[in-house]
DNA sequence: TTCGTAATCAACCGAAAGGTTGAACAACCA
DNA sequence: TGGTTGTTCAACCTTTCGGTTGATTACGAA
């Protein structure tokens, strides 16, 4: 039962949140859908970089996309920034129990015998 | 509010994450403090590997070390874990915001019915 | 002092990220 | 038709990432 780390979409959906303008385009996005036009009205660079930037959110699937004549409105994905938070919260919960001291929550979710807590990530 | 994205220490920290090892390595840090030759030991990759990616974690401030001897263990620091989800439950609470409120700039973009449902892939 | 252990530094390498420009594609409009 | 708009593709460049190996520093034990 030896979970590693490896989750290739996990992995692209921080990736994409580790770069200034693509967080600044899912702030833009919550606020409604919009356009590559639209999204890369506010930066400096082309608007081919900023569509290559959209693409790594959309292979991360924090964004998706729909189409309305030529354009391809940008739509958020909060599902996947949720499957994110839930994995940070893991570790948060294990670390409060530690706080305490104490190993409680370990003991409810192994397996009577074992020593085996969840190896999330 | 003109908040743009700009935040090298959001940047490193998502950046941190975005390595399943690294995942894996805080994974084993929420379970208290190791030495790199403890965290290294699951891997395939040498120790001077390991010990980069500690640094990468380390300059995300997502870790911190303490000496002990010629050892340097290493902790979790769970703040820097809070920080993201907090920047990303920003983005959240606006989105639930919209779910009721579905104003005109959503309907402008003439949504094509196809509602994104939550989809815990 | 000398030895062993823990960890880092330094130089190097291939692959990928992030950007550019120019051309091409796709859908509407006249 | 042809022109305009929205978007992507393709080739290229430079920087950063993730890994290697070999040498080096820091500390404790004998």
């Amino acid at each position: 039962m030896k979970s590693n780390g490896d989750d290739p979409l996990l992995d692209r959906a921080f990736l994409a949140l580790a770069d200034p303008a693509r967080r600044q385009i899912i702030a833009r996005l919550s606020r409604g859908p919009a356009t590559v036009n639209e999204l890369a009205e506010p930066f400096e660079m082309s608007k081919q970089a900023v569509s290559k930037h959209i693409q790594v959110l959309e292979q991360a699937q924090l964004v998706t996309r729909s189409r309305d004549a030529q354009r391809r409105p940008v739509h958020l994905n909060p599902a996947r920034l949720e499957a994110l938070t839930a994995w940070i919260g893991q570790y948060r919960l294990v670390r409060e129990e530690q706080f305490r001291g104490l190993d409680a929550v370990l003991r409810s979710q192994a397996a009577p015998g074992g020593r085996q807590a969840k190896d999330p990530s």
